[in-house]
DNA sequence: CGAGTTTGACCGGCGC
DNA sequence: GCGCCGGTCAAACTCG
């Protein structure tokens, strides 16, 4: 394991206007990006192009972005050359999250590339969605610069299937790390409570979103209500989520 | 053996 | 047109 719970679940209270300024500013790097802030309690950032499927966030920005086909089976970089959509117009749901969240989802991601990001100490973690084969949902996972805290996420695609129902039912989340870039237990152990000890290029997987919490992640403690209810931020974002999300 | 991560290579978008 | 940057692929590997 490459990354120390301990030492990033201090539950510091955290601004929202500066990270959400925070990761305006992190996404802002992509020159074109569309970037739009709801609200600073609600802490998720809407970017691109709508989708169909984001019934909600279309309404959102119809207005500002009409004309365009939607296509999220694919991202713009890929051996598909079909795509219609330029990666700037993408729909994007940005949220800045504290460690503590980062395993709160309902999802499966299976984690396919990590790149070390130009002007970040930290590496930007790509994931898809592996609940599903074929399903387009990626999400990127990156360390804010200013609030280590603080990880950026970015969900791109959506969905085309149900969320699973349990979140033991998420294959493969449980597994523990394969990781050749473990770091001593000692600094495992957090000699340091500052991030600052951890490699910049550590990585961050799904089975570290479960442990992060030290929850288990296959407890069928877990309510079998589909209607999680998560009280934090986190879980309003889920919750928002889950409920404009939705398949069509 | 299946499903996950790691990581170098490849490729396309974008700015200059 | 060129080069930089970032996203994705895919082989190799790990783990249960």
């Amino acid at each position: 394991m490459t990354f120390n719970p301990t030492t990033n679940t201090t539950g510091n209270s955290i601004n929202p206007n500066s990270f959400i300024s925070d990761f305006s500013g992190s996404i802002g790097q992509k020159q074109h990006l569309h970037t739009t802030v709801l609200s600073p309690t609600t802490n998720y950032t809407l970017i691109g192009a709508p989708t169909s499927g984001l019934k909600r966030f279309h309404h959102l920005h119809q207005q500002q972005q009409h004309g365009q086909q939607p296509n999220i089976q694919k991202n713009s970089i890929n051996k598909n050359k079909n795509t219609s959509i330029k990666k700037s117009q993408q729909k994007k749901i940005v949220c800045p999250v504290t460690a503590d969240n980062l395993s709160l989802y309902l999802w499966a991601w299976r984690k396919y590339g990590q790149k070390p990001i130009k002007g970040s100490p930290y590496p930007r973690n790509h994931y898809r969605c592996s609940s599903c084969k074929g399903c387009a949902a990626r999400k990127q996972v990156e360390r804010s610069t200013t609030e280590p805290k603080m990880f950026i996420l970015t969900y791109t695609g959506e969905h085309k299937h149900p969320k699973p129902a349990h979140r033991s039912s998420i294959a493969g989340s449980t597994r523990n790390k394969s990781s050749t870039t473990q770091i001593p237990e000692a600094q495992e152990n957090g000699s340091s409570s500052s991030m600052e000890v951890v490699s910049p290029t550590e990585t961050f997987t799904t089975s570290m979103f479960a442990n992060m919490n030290g929850e288990e992640p296959e407890s069928e403690s877990e309510s079998d209500d589909e209607d999680v209810l998560i009280p934090n931020s986190m879980g309003h974002l889920e919750a928002v989520l889950l409920s404009e999300y939705t398949l069509e």
